[in-house]
DNA sequence: TTTATTGCAAACTATTTGCAGAGAT
DNA sequence: ATCTCTGCAAATAGTTTGCAATAAA
């Protein structure tokens, strides 16, 4: 028999979790459970396929045809906010450069948006894990830190004394 | 005396070095070097903190003024389509949303845009590196395989094969 | 009733593209 | 001389914002 060490089911259980947290979270907070708000839950609690906001929007509006699209980022953005769900791929819409060929990280702040090298320090650390090889052929592997820097931790430690 | 095991400095040999390596690569694929593209070239070499395309656009106009912006982004692809230099940040101009919240890392294929979740199987491979935690404080860490999964390497075959 | 939230439309940002003319080989 | 590359301008994609109307508490 074999057995996917590596699957992540979405069993009715997990939804039915991830749609309670992402709810109660919601009204702890004094904000308001709309009709929308509850339908994006839903959407996104229940699949883990990563979609886009166009995709969650169409599928919110099989259920509500009235919803707007503009709802559907702002919901997100606003779950995102809290920490209850996660974006994938994008930092900003912006692109940046680097003309360093061998391998490193990267150290992202984001509150002032600086990049800066890391030297990977375990070599171990870029092999890539049989799961991802059973996805596909690696050819690249992308890692970020992100955070506040020392220099914007510094200056939130002087606004908050001064504050 | 403090040595900074992590410090990845830029010297002037360095720069030269990688200044010779865009420019050979450009005339070696028969393309040709012109006054804009080696100063693009010069920009991208001599710095470490990953600018942005409008940043890399001042600096160049400061010694070409008549250079557009279109020029500057038409180049960095260029150069990053041959694997000269790297794009950090983004993978396409498109937010994607995970509601898992535990942590995992993400296969990305680079074709067909799927993302899958992949568990990550060493722990201590999540362990921030204190060449990291010596920029700032590393609040998360976002690790991406790209490649192709395993359906766009079969649909690739196919066509080979067939054309 | 009160105030957060919605939908609309318009604005905005980053990026891409078509085309005629300029310039590298 | 050839044919790529450039600059311009316009188009596009994704996302954000102002505001009046709406609906949750």
């Amino acid at each position: 028999m074999h057995v996917d060490r590596c699957a992540m089911a979405l069993t009715k259980r997990c939804i039915e979790a991830r749609i309670q947290a992402l709810t109660h979270a919601l009204r702890a907070a004094g904000l308001r459970l709309t009709h929308q708000r509850l339908e994006i839950c839903g959407e996104i609690a229940r699949t883990d396929e990563h979609p886009d906001v166009e995709t969650i929007y169409d599928r919110v509006r099989a259920r509500v045809p009235t919803v707007s699209l503009d709802t559907v980022y702002r919901t997100l953005a606003l779950l995102e906010k809290r920490g209850l769900i996660a974006r994938v791929d994008i930092q900003s819409g912006r692109a940046r450069y680097d003309a360093r060929t061998s391998r490193h990280h990267h150290f992202v702040c984001t509150e002032c948006g600086l990049v800066r090298d890391v030297r990977s320090q375990d070599p171990a650390e870029l092999a890539s894990p049989t799961c991802a090889q059973e996805v596909g052929a690696v050819r690249s592997i992308h890692v970020q830190f992100r955070g506040v820097c020392s220099k914007c931790a510094a200056r939130n430690r002087r606004k908050k004394a001064s504050g």
